[in-house]
DNA sequence: GATGAATGAGGATTCATTCAT
DNA sequence: GATGAATGAATCCTCATTCAT
């Protein structure tokens, strides 16, 4: 699992008493070389973001980072992955698929905008500048954003199976609608700053994608 | 087509009667420039492309641009701005409100990607480019979109009033959502670039806002 | 032709009255990052020489540099080629074919240690730092030392058919042995830096040259 | 083999009687990294040759070679003086002074296009690399090479005592010029790379020297 | 003695912007 | 208005050297 160490010198006395110093400290150092790319970049953005800079934030010299990266942009899409890793790994590629159709679909909303919530500046990684050129929107597509779709598209075969999802939805199409409501809503909620918690939405947004906005009656036009 | 407005304010005023030379040629090589510039930055991306390169494009000198332009960035917000403009001029600003909601948000859907997929440059732009920076995505929010969202949400009022939409909506987060869903269409056809027509997605994309994924069964729960 | 003007200024004012200012002084320019290039080259040697040295002393700004060559290697070859032609435009190449081959060859020896002596920085750069690698060997070996290494041999050649020469030379061998005892001869001169002109050994190069060490007793072992 | 001196003149006491591993092992691990300084410049060149990879490929850390050298300069400087010993050490610096002028000429031309050619790495080096640069140019001529200059000047003399050299000329001009022959021979021969072997141009090599490029009937001109 | 992670000075190159013509 | 040569600040990256273990 890639779980993000806190910079700050902290974990370096927490080596247990494994006395495995070594891969520790060359684990922690590369953990502050990303964690303070994150920060630069959630700062900074993607091109505000200078070598130095994130060296001085994480600590180290300037080329203490190429004894970790080959170059700066390996760090940059470390960092992506980084994000992305985390934003997956954590429940959605996991969820049960015993569950109803529905319920599985709540929980996926809930979990998309709670990870994305918790973490300011993940998310605005996450939302904006992960998209940052084509290139990098590529390959978030193909990749790791390919294997989410396919988990939505297979809840929306699950749901037209259990009878409770329209017969007549194309399940990749209508994953990719439903992505599009969840990336809006955390990017509107990256921008917007507010106090809510991000979660907080996810009742409205499982209802928009469960009924839509008709109440029925435009059904049999 | 879309007026661009003069900078510096002076050249606005000898307009029509003094012959297309004065101002005619002056506003010619501002547009040239800009859109030498959305060539540049729908094919380089928006920091891989450099003053030079849109002055090479635009058959001027460097320096002339910034006869025109006050520095780099204004430049390439100019060209944000002349694709929001563009975008939402041509229609959808003055969709008639004279027709029922569902109809709007039929024609709203139907223009929006319609206007999206009709230039790819500006598609790119719009869909990738733009969403570069918070900078950016801050003032596309703030401006442009903004007004953008406001109508899909006086859409979503009329709904509710005329009794086709739920009345339980929220009508700017409603707004929201369908903007997600016709931008995520947009953005997956920009990436994906297919030969098929962006439009060819309306049907489906209205069908998912008025109705969502549900058979209605689901509703009670 | 290639002649090096003086840096220092002075070629800025003698523009004539041909009022060719713009090629004038790009040239000009060019001409002075060259023989910045030079000093740079002789002084410090092939590794020792930053593009920011030689703008400084060449009175332009380090971005100057790259206006006129593109990129730093390209301003070290250019200074190659011009110690190269400089060497060879001047005489060697133009020797009248009329006279005899030992004449011939005593011009050619004398011209040579004429060249390499007249400029030391040149002559440094021409010895030394041309030697650098086997990449900028192999390309001086491959083109212009083969122009002058034909014109050796053909006046072994003309020296052999006058009955001058031994006919059991191989023209291009003793060609490559006779430019051997020019370029020790030259490169001992750059090193021991007496006050002696280089060309000053012309006759006893040549005469070891036509005679080797031998007084004739030898010849028939 | 050519015995390398100890650095810093402590581990040369404790030589013979106290096993070959202390003494053993420090000299193996020098001569470890000398050869693979070798290796290295002969493929890289001077300048591309780095720490790390002498390290590497001697199979020791980068930090070990600063016990054994001072710095990478004196490494490169010991590489040189290593292949001057070499080419030196075996034979001609120890040639019989037993034996007539033209004969010794005869072993010294043998020796060297023999010595030379018998590694390529260490030709290349001697040949190419050590010409690099003013520094190692002046080193190179004013240690070893004067040394062998020496000795072609004895021999010099000493044809000229038995009366087969010419007596008007001057011993050392006329080293340096013998030694232009072989080395242009030997340069031309690690550029041109063919299948041939150096040595077998003595013959030419040692005819040119001993006769020059005349047949005689030049010599009273 | 050995290690190799860490350092940080140094250097080539780009490019937005200016300004004399 | 138009030009484009010139600028120089800014930045990524390399690599010789050190030093704690």
């Amino acid at each position: 699992m890639i779980a993000l160490q806190e910079p700050g010198g902290r974990t370096g006395m927490m080596s247990d008493h494994s006395g495995r110093t070594a891969m520790g400290a060359s684990n922690d150092k590369k953990n502050r070389i990303l964690q303070a790319a994150v920060v630069e970049m959630a700062q900074r953005g993607y091109h505000g973001t200078t070598v130095s800079r994130i060296a001085r934030r994480a600590g180290v010299a300037d080329g203490t980072l190429y004894l970790y990266f080959k170059n700066k942009e390996e760090i940059l899409v470390s960092v992506f992955e980084q994000a992305m890793d985390r934003f997956l790994s954590q429940g959605i590629l996991e969820l049960e698929p015993g569950t109803d159709a529905v319920t599985r679909l709540r929980e996926i909303v809930h979990l998309h905008l709670e990870q994305v919530g918790e973490d300011h500046d993940l998310a605005v990684i996450l939302q904006v500048e992960l998209r940052h050129s084509r290139r990098f929107l590529d390959l978030f597509s193909r990749t790791r954003l390919h294997d989410y779709l396919a988990i939505l598209a297979g809840v929306v075969e699950q749901g037209q199976r259990e009878g409770v999802f329209r017969a007549d939805l194309d399940p990749l199409l209508t994953a990719k609608l439903i992505f599009g409501v969840l990336d809006q809503t955390a990017t509107d909620w990256v921008l917007s700053r507010r106090n809510v918690r991000l979660s907080s939405r996810a009742e409205a947004v499982t209802d928009f994608i469960l009924r839509g906005v008709g109440c029925g009656e435009e059904r049999r036009s």
